[in-house]
Formats: structure tokens, sequence, C-alpha cells
DNA sequence: TTTGCAGGATGAAAATTTTGATAATCGAAG
DNA sequence: CTTCGATTATCAAAATTTTCATCCTGCAAA
């Protein structure tokens, strides 16, 4: 699952991400209008989470473009206005839910879940780099078409490392991100290091590239 | 380690909760003047996260009243102000950090974190229930004075239950709590029974009185 | 009371995660 | 170009978590 995510309240969107990303989505945040106009039209997400005040622009309209493309994914607006004549407006412009800040994220994951039951189940919730294909719904990995039996860590990894590229994740991230416990610091993260290698060895076992780079001091980064 | 959290958004309050027992935190949540004075001096917490503006008065005179009797543990405010002037007289009267609202909640993860490590560590990070003893800091378990050696599923259920005591809690919150993933619904939660047997299993043998009681149909609750 | 079932308990097997030991690699200092 | 210490890789063992099959129990209908 691909959530987009345009909130220009930089503390919000990114609790919203840690929230998100937790549960197994993967999140991309965006923080004005104009950038989200070019993301919303270039790729395919799930569902859109939607800040109505933006810098650059109303979120309304932003809506009232994307719809007039057809595009059908979820839209869930955000906002700080919890007056009825926006929630309608925003409704009446295709919007699929509503939801006023301050909310709490247990509440926008429940939003997101159902609203995800609602639409098509069947969209495009599948990733693919090259040979490489990910569908998001099933939480499955597929590598040159053949499925690979990946385990639920692993999995979370990936994402972790996908939902990043480019960039380069610490070892202490990694491990705080699939421990889903309390942050360590102290403890030893080796495990990090069991599960970059499986990983590997899994994908390139089933004729995948090997995207994962480890850089020496620093961690490791999904390149491409 | 056990938080209070005086905080009126209840919104905003049970998304601190959520994250922070997710992280092994115990945390209680008050969310007016008047309870928070009771509560504060009744009880031993490590560490407290106080809103300035709450009905039935200021949390500045909450903190002023709190530290006049000697209390000693941490207080971070959290505040939608952020003026200089509240954040200095904030710290005056004893505060330990000041986070302006919004924060993320990692932010006042890391926070809390840094603040328990300033403080003197060997606090009553202590739960007792009878013969059951919780420490909390070093997340270990003792039975009548004699440890017991617990996993972190176990350890996590236990202070899941103990933190709703007298409260039914379902197979499905608990399995949630638990896995750290996303919302299953459709999945199985039968590992949830292993968990309470294994649980119930170890304090029992070490001469633990059983207080995990089964609710047919709605869940576990943990009696007294 | 008896019966039938759904929910729950239990224990062992299967799978996954984590730890630990050891080898390989990197990069800085000499 | 070596050497050294720190970081990372790799593999196997240990520990934990999850699944699975089976049994038990509480509740409700007959």
């Amino acid at each position: 699952m691909k959530i987009l995510i345009i909130e220009d309240e930089i503390a919000l969107a990114e609790s919203i991400t840690a929230y998100l990303s937790k549960e197994g989505y993967l999140c991309e945040n965006i923080t004005s209008y104009s950038e989200g106009l070019s993301k919303i039209f270039d790729y395919k997400y799930d569902c859109i989470l939607l800040d109505l005040m933006l810098p650059g622009g109303n979120g309304l309209e932003l809506l009232e473009a994307f719809r007039r493309e057809n595009k059908n994914e979820g839209v869930i607006i955000i906002s700080a206005k919890d007056r009825v004549e926006d929630k309608i407006k925003g409704l009446q412009l295709g919007a699929d839910d509503y939801l006023s800040k301050p909310f709490h994220l247990s509440e926008l994951s429940a939003r997101i879940y159902s609203l995800m039951r609602r639409k098509n189940f069947e969209n495009t919730n599948i990733l693919q780099y090259n040979e490489l294909q990910i569908n998001l719904m099933s939480k499955s990995v597929l590598v040159d078409k053949k499925s690979i039996k990946i385990t639920k860590k692993e999995y979370q990894l990936l994402l972790f490392l996908i939902g990043n590229k480019n960039r380069v994740i610490s070892k202490g991230s990694i491990a705080e991100h699939l421990s889903g416990d309390m942050a360590d610091m102290l403890d030893n993260h080796d495990f990090v290091y069991t599960h970059i290698n499986n990983l590997k060895k899994k994908l390139s076992r089933a004729g995948g590239e090997d995207y994962i780079k480890s850089i020496y001091g620093m961690g490791y980064k999904w390149e491409l």
C-alpha cells in the first residue's frame, strides 16, 4: 500500500509517516501545492492524505484537478478546518473521507483501512523495479515473476530500504524500525546484519540484482 | 518506566499513549488540573508530560505545587505556546524540558529517553502488586523476589494487561499490540493463546497468583 | 440433562528471529 | 605498502515466536 501525504506541517507529516510505516504502508511526503500537482499525476498511489491549507495553493483545487483527470485513488482530507461547509465541499469534490485536526493516528489508520476495503482491492498495489515486484496488498515479493518466500522482518526491511531509496540509512534506524520496541541506543543491533544478509541472499538467489549497497560506517542504501 | 500524561486534548493524549506504550512505557492519562493534583501526589512516576493549558487551572501552577513538595520526577512541558517567556518560566519552575506543539512523537520519545538518562536511573521504576514486582527500567520481572525469565512478547503482554487492569481487553487488541504490525482483522490471532498461556505458566510456576482471568467470548482481564 | 459448538487451553512442531563466534573487508595511520 | 582496529559478512546454534492439531470448557438450545 502506497500512500502520498500532502501536508506542510513537517512534524505532523513525519509522525503520520512513522506511524503508517510501522503498519506496513509505504509513505511519501510532499509539502506544497506544486509538488503535489506533479507527483499526483506521475505516480499511482492507493491513498492520498491531503491537507487543505497548503503553501502555494488550496488543497481543494488540487483535488479538483485530480478528479478532473479521472484519477480514482482514495483521498482523505485532513484539515484544521472543522466547518461543515468545508467538509461538504471536500466530499462533493470527490474526497472519500474527511478528518479534522487534531486526530489521532490510530483513527487515521482505521480510516485508511476502511477506505482501502471499500475501494477495489485489486489496484496497482504493486511496486515494480526492473525484475523486482512487490505486492503491497498481499505482502508478497516476486523476482522475475517467481514468488520468493520472505519473512516478516525481511519484508519490513525491504520496504524500509525501498522507501528510502538512494538514501543511506543507519544500522541503528533499521534496528529501531524492525524491533518496534523501545529506543535501544545501548543495545546491540547486530541482528540487522543477519537480516540484510538473508534478504540479499534471497533476492539474489532468485536472480535479482543487488540493489542493497553497504556504506562503510554509515549504513545501507537501496540503489536505484 | 511509568509516565503520567496530563493533557486535555484526548486525541493527542491517546496518540502519545499509543506510541509510548509501543516503546515499552506504561502510560496513564489525566485530563484536568484537579485530577493531576491528586494523582501527582499519590503516585510515583518517572516522567510527567504536562500540558500548560488545562481545564481547571494552569499547568505551571501544578508544576509549582509539585516542586514545592520536593517531588523530583522528570517533567516535560508540552505546550502550544511557543513564546520564549513561557519556556523560561517553565524551566525556572523546574521543568526538565519544553516541547512546543506540534511535535512529533519520535521527538517526544527521544526527549523522554534523554531525560531518563540524565535522572538517576535507579528510581522507583518498579511496579509492585503483592508478590509480583516489575522493574520497568531493566524490563525484568520478579515473583516473590525471585527473578523469572520472560521473553519480550510476554513482557509486552504483561504490561499491556497490567496497564489495563480490571478492564477486559480483546484477543484482537492484544494481537495488534503484540504484533506491532498492520491491522490484521482477517488474520488469525491464535498466537495470543500461546502467549497468555506461557505467561500464566511462568508466573504461577514461580509461585505467583493468577491474576489473568479469561472472559469467555470477550478477552482477558488482569484482575486487581 | 444432554448435545453441539464456538471459544479457549495446551503442548509440540515448524518457522522465524536473535545471538555469538569467526572470517572478511575497509580505511586510517604509520 | 603494511598493519591495526573497527565495521561488516557469514554461518550455525540458541532462543523466541507462530502455527497446528487436539483436547477441554462454557454456553445455549433442545
